[in-house]
DNA sequence: TTAAATCGGATATTAAATATCCGAATAAAG
DNA sequence: CTTTATTCGGATATTTAATATCCGATTTAA
């Protein structure tokens, strides 16, 4: 059971768009440099993130993302999700239904009991996660941080986002 | 994120194991059979379990395995970290320190925010797991099952256990 | 003592995660 | 308006982990 690497990366990296100023953009290339990680993978986890609607892009020259809603409403289950999928890590297979002893699909109406078991449990990791939004990060990240190093972060940015297009949005 | 197959089959084995009569043992090869699964991935889920401590063995003409300890003391999150490990799912690469504005050492000495978070769901995750017991599986399916399906069941297993011998417990 | 039977760890195979590349699309400059 | 530089997006290799299998170590019963 593991979760990938690629949510590590999209969460760091929709953190970090949550930090840029108003009407600005940054592109993948650049997001994977200020994590020090390879650009194309980065780049992979972000197109992830546009297709569930996290992020909004918009292409060629002065191209680049930026978070397509407030980060209030943008959860860690919402980035989970976007990345590795909603589907449930536990996978019946209905084995009960097999061999010798095999019960009839008839009697299968109710779910498995194993299988609710762990329906339960992951729900339970669903709402904790779901709990927790990017501000809620961004607020304890800049409430921990010192001061100097939130000043390179901001001359960073200013040096690094681009201004979006008016199309891009 | 997954939940591999082999804790599906080690959950129904185990379940399967706690129906036995009392001295008795069952060998892999018959699970197997029993759940229409492959007999040697079977035989590697059950030598994790034992591995764990959930279930014991004995080797040699009529060996097998049982439970370890009573049903009641063996919970869903108990078989899932001896098949599939006991490691968190998020694993953090700590790369706040990475790129030109990474963090110092010395200011990571709390965890990062988004890890804990993870961290936060996956105990909530394995508490709701750890609730559950075999037991409590047992007494759900006996309730719901037909009695002939599970006088079914009794019958396979009178021909199928073997009298484990007292070495081998 | 012997031999059959069973578990346990080591070994192939397959699927998934990881990493990379190239074409499609867009906007700015000429 | 055309061209060109730039960036995203989907398609393509590579590596790692999960899946499946096999053979030797060990034990018991005959």
């Amino acid at each position: 059971m593991q979760i990938s690497k690629g949510v590590e990366w999209a969460v760091h990296a929709a953190s970090l768009l949550n930090g840029l100023p108003a009407g600005r953009g940054l592109k993948a290339e650049a997001m994977a440099r200020y994590h020090d990680v390879p650009a194309a993978y980065m780049a992979k986890q972000l197109q992830a993130l546009s297709k569930a609607g996290i992020t909004k892009s918009s292409r060629g020259a002065h191209g680049g993302y930026r978070l397509a809603k407030p980060a209030d409403e943008i959860s860690l289950w919402d980035i989970t999700a976007a990345v590795d999928g909603k589907g449930p890590a536990f996978r019946c297979t209905e084995i009960r239904q097999n061999g010798p002893c095999g019960l009839k699909p008839k009697d299968c109406k109710q779910a498995c009991q194993i299988a609710a078991a762990f329906a339960v449990a992951e729900q339970a990791f669903r709402d904790s996660l779901e709990a927790v939004t990017l501000a809620d990060i961004a607020g304890q990240v800049v409430n921990d941080a010192q001061p100097d190093h939130l000043f390179a972060i901001m001359n960073w940015l200013n040096a690094e986002t681009v201004p979006l297009s008016d199309k891009g949005l």
